[in-house]
RNA sequence: GGAGGGGUUCCCGAGCGGUCAAAGGGAACAGACUGUAAAUCUGUCGGCGGAGCCUUCGGAGGUUCGAAUCCUCCCCCCUCCA
């Protein structure tokens, strides 16, 4: 086991909020004398089972606490899934049967694993505990915390102070997973910033029950390929870990110098002094950030594929961007062949290329469009259609387009 | 319940009877430069086989030769008073 600050060092790494250092401290050292290994908690929400880059930030976190020798315990929040977290937003959201949350469970573990070690993690539902609380128990637990703490939490004041509903019914979504901390014993609960509010209330919950509070650790929303947003599905800022190789490749290699720095500080394996060293590398001139990138592009591919997929990705990304060849797998459509030559928007059209005529007339005015690797520029070009034909439209979107049998799609 | 303000093309935001497919900014896309980085410069940014036509300015009607702009009703948002 490794030595307290050690531990600390790693823990500490990319954290948004830590509380406290000193109670972690402790916790460490007691856990170092006895050899016996913190309780992790950190909660999920049972309904969004396609995870991002985001996610994983808090993921690493937890794996960081595994490769230190704690006890990862990956709480799926089926009941509290029930009610429906308001968290930032206004409306409850939809509640989920049994199957449903059976079902997104599955497929939690199995993206979640990509990252956590499954020997080491236990997966936990909290209806375990929850579903067994009588009326007596929930009453006498909301007698533990006050309306005005309740109030202290950002998106209740506002409401609050806006006039908007809160239901009370809210109210015990944060009181319910304090109450999970408090049956499992945790040591640290884990969440995003959002969960601040939450994870404190755990704190005040234990000590009323006699237990030692746990620590909060709250890591950042990690950024989108924008730099800007924090990433999400709905912005399309995101890179999925279900994406293909070439993909997550691609995405990272076109994220920012700055903001690549702080993907491998949430997200990479190296030590933050091999990223510092890095850094001053590339600031210094010794090395290419490209080639910096190109490292992180290959770590992060290969975690979630394997390495070989994850080399052959960078094969295929010089291929195309720095040598501007041709991809290996270009998409093909087919078309029926015609005595008739297509007018090239048309065709760029039919080929999902651009999104309209008009668009693929501009695209052609612009220089953007090459036929069989030539460039075009005349909006009124046809193209014969027979054989094939090999699209290209900026720097990344090809087709090639099959001209069939007339009969066979029509 | 009373009094005001507002809903414009992906977003913000001008326009307040014709010259408006609608200023400006952002995003996005393309081109140049590169490292699919940043910054910068240039261009595009409703649809239709270009001139012309068609569909857009919360919704439905109406006035007018002509409406994003005026009138009526409705829906939704915001601010103040009670």
């Amino acid at each position: 086991m490794k030595s307290v600050a050690e531990q600390m060092a790693l823990i500490e790494r990319g954290t948004a909020d830590l509380i406290s250092p000193e109670d972690l401290k402790t916790k460490l050292e007691r856990s170092v004398e006895t050899g016996t290994p913190l309780v992790i908690k950190a909660g999920f929400d049972p309904t969004a089972p396609d995870l991002h880059l985001g996610h994983t930030v808090l993921l690493q976190k937890l794996r960081h606490f595994q490769s230190l020798g704690h006890e990862v315990n990956f709480l799926i929040g089926d009941f509290t899934g029930l009610i429906g977290d308001p968290t930032g937003k206004s409306d409850t959201r939809p509640r989920l049967t049994r199957e449903d949350v059976e079902r997104n469970a599955e497929t939690y573990k199995e993206q979640v694993f990509k990252i956590l070690d499954p020997d080491k993690t236990r997966v936990l539902f909290n209806s375990a505990w929850l579903g067994e609380l009588s009326s007596y128990d929930m009453i006498r637990l909301a007698s533990e915390l006050t309306v005005a703490r309740m109030l202290e939490r950002d998106d209740f004041k506002t409401r609050f102070e806006g006039g908007r509903p809160i239901s009370i019914h809210e109210f015990l979504y944060p009181l319910i997973q304090g109450y999970d901390s408090v049956a499992m014993q945790a040591d640290v609960e884990l969440g995003g910033t959002d969960q601040l509010f939450n994870l404190l209330v755990g704190r005040d919950l234990q000590r009323s029950h006699g237990q030692e509070p746990q620590v909060v650790l709250t890591m950042p929303l990690l950024e989108g390929l924008d730099g800007v947003n924090k990433m999400s599905k709905s912005l399309g800022n995101y890179i999925g870990i279900s994406e293909s190789p070439d993909n997550i490749f691609g995405k990272v290699m076109s994220v920012s110098d700055e903001l690549m720095f702080r993907y491998y500080e949430l997200l990479s394996d190296l030590g933050m002094d091999e990223i510092t060293a890095l850094r001053q590398d590339m600031e210094a001139g010794r090395v290419h950030p490209r080639e910096v990138k190109v490292r992180l592009a290959l770590e992060l591919t290969g975690r979630f594929h394997d390495n070989e997929a994850a080399e052959q990705a960078r094969l295929n990304f010089e291929q195309v961007f720095a040598r501007h060849e041709l991809p290996d797998d270009i998409p093909e459509y087919n078309a029926p062949a015609d005595d008739e030559p297509v007018w090239l928007p048309r065709l760029l059209l039919d080929a999902g290329l651009v999104r309209s005529t008009s668009d693929g007339r501009r695209m052609i005015k612009q220089r953007a469009v090459s036929v069989n690797g030539e460039k075009v520029t005349d909006v009124e070009v046809k193209v014969e259609a027979r054989g094939e034909v090999l699209l290209k439209v900026g720097k990344r979107r090809f087709c090639r387009v099959v001209f069939g049998d007339s009969s066979a799609s029509r």
